[in-house]
DNA sequence: AATTGATTTAACCAAAAGGTTAAATGTTCT
DNA sequence: AGAACATTTAACCTTTTGGTTAAATCAATT
């Protein structure tokens, strides 16, 4: 099923296009926190941000709970699997990393 | 400068949310290319394309060079930059990666 | 049961995105 | 100079995005 991949990527990298919603994702790496006090930082309404919430939701981004009257959000990193991904191919991201790895064990006289 | 970084940040993630770009990227990763021939697995027009070009060169993702008649595009790694640093940020790429060079260097008896 | 609080949904709006076709541009070939 | 080629720009259209305010929902409190 390789089309819904291609979904999830547009929908990771969309999400991941707008400030706010980084903003929202960085704090949330940090903590979960609800809609109320992710909203704080930001001069825009309520409903503006419950929308980026949705957005991020939507892209699997981050999880919603209820609880009592609150909605609470919490991070949810493996969706950022498939940007790596595109990252990762684009960039030999990881290709570059052994080669340094590889100059570091060198370094070290470790590696013949 | 932070601004103009965040700037950088919302284009490269936006050019990399359309499936378009990224295959043009994907390619471009491989070899230069002309318009012309990165069109043709497209079924859109050449003004379409044209356009994608032009998303992804604003944001710095590729370089425009005219040879004669044609304009030769080449992928430009570094624009990745900013996505990369946003997604480490966001998962603790290099944390994990470093744990794990730590963790490889204690089976090899090198550390402490 | 009514009120308050947290949040979303609905309706709306302007601007941006992503496509089209037709026209313009600049380069090469004859 | 003129024709053909590769590509972009202009004008247009529809859908999506990111914001607004007002109303609805749902849980907790009095």
């Amino acid at each position: 099923m390789v089309k819904s991949t291609e979904k999830k990527t547009n929908r990771a990298f969309k999400a991941l296009a707008d400030p706010t919603r980084r903003g929202i994702l960085r704090r949330l790496a940090k903590e979960e926190a609800t809609a109320g006090r992710l909203a704080e930082p930001y001069a825009m309404s309520a409903p503006a941000i419950s929308k980026h919430l949705k957005v991020l939701e939507e892209a699997q981004l981050i999880s919603r709970l209820r609880r009592g009257k609150e909605h609470v959000f919490r991070f949810e990193p493996k969706a950022m699997d498939p940007a790596m991904e595109v990252i990762r191919e684009l960039t030999g991201f990881w290709n570059q990393r052994l080669d340094y790895l590889d100059t570091y064990l060198k370094s070290k006289g470790e590696h013949k």
